[in-house]
DNA sequence: TTCCACGTGAGACACAGTATCATGTAGGAC
DNA sequence: GTCCTACATGATACTGTGTCTCACGTGGAA
């Protein structure tokens, strides 16, 4: 479990990589939101995102673009929180799933720690072929329990 | 692993009953959208149900009302379908997940199978203390691998 | 039967996300 | 370096989902 997100200047140097490496165009405003998203501190809002965006004149539609690139490339997760707000995340690439402190927004990333055998279990006893899954845990952080 | 949900005329009965017991008042609107939410198969967005409703005279907001007070009493459950879209299901009312089908869209209780072990392991692993969670189980149901 | 707190429908509203389209530019070909 | 074009952008309009307001209606207790 570690730490989703970092806060340096330009830190977005990993997604634009990613970017690259998937044979998209590295153009400013890509590179900017790639900097936002990686600037963010726990989970943030689309209308954050854009909010940020537009300070530096990118406009709404490329900030929507862009979540959606960086999603279809594992680096940011749409998460569901327990109020039914939609918010996002950024990640690693790997399949995964994400503990949200309902205190300070952060999320960290959480292996399966078993549940692959819990869904297999789910699937021997009722017929069910499990495909695909998703979970997410809301909860304090140790730093928010003190 | 039990069907959410069955088929006949008048099916809402149950949640009639919940909403009495919580001391909501029974209108003829709540039990028509009772009816229309007990007779559905599998998922359902809010659209399907506010056509269905709107051919009886019902207003549409008077259905989003009636979800939120069944949501709020555990009878319908909002989930977060694989490719980001919401629906609605039914469902009984303590807590569990949800099994459902990408091929026919029926949705089936599951209870934790030792899911709760797998978030104490987490928990204990990391100092994150987990309050709540949310699974969603996505898959062939055994009616459809066939 | 009376009464009123609660429920309702109509329609305006707020917000997230998408579509369209004319303009701009990254980056490969040369 | 210079073209060139496919891809990206921003403005703007649009859709869909859920909320709010408010005048009117009604369940159900007294
Ligand atoms: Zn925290
Ligand atoms: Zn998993
Ligand atoms: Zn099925
Ligand atoms: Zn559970």
């Amino acid at each position: 479990m570690t730490r989703a997100a970092t806060t340096a200047t330009h830190a977005g140097g990993h997604l634009v990589a990613a970017l690259d490496r998937a044979g998209h165009r590295l153009t400013g405003p890509r590179r900017s939101v790639a900097d936002l998203v990686a600037a963010r501190d726990g989970h943030f809002t689309a209308a954050d995102l854009v909010e940020d965006a537009r300070r530096q004149g990118i406009g709404r539609a490329t900030v929507f673009r862009s979540i959606d690139l960086f999603t279809s490339l594992g680096l940011v997760e749409r998460v569901d929180l327990p109020g039914g707000e939609h918010a996002y995340v950024a990640c690693e690439t790997a399949h995964h799933h994400h503990a949200i402190c309902t205190s300070c927004g952060r999320s960290f990333d959480v292996d399966d720690a078993g549940l692959s055998e819990v869904l297999g279990t789910i699937g021997h006893r009722s017929g069910f072929r499990v495909t695909a899954h998703r979970l997410e845990i809301f909860g304090l952080c140790a730093a928010c329990q003190r």
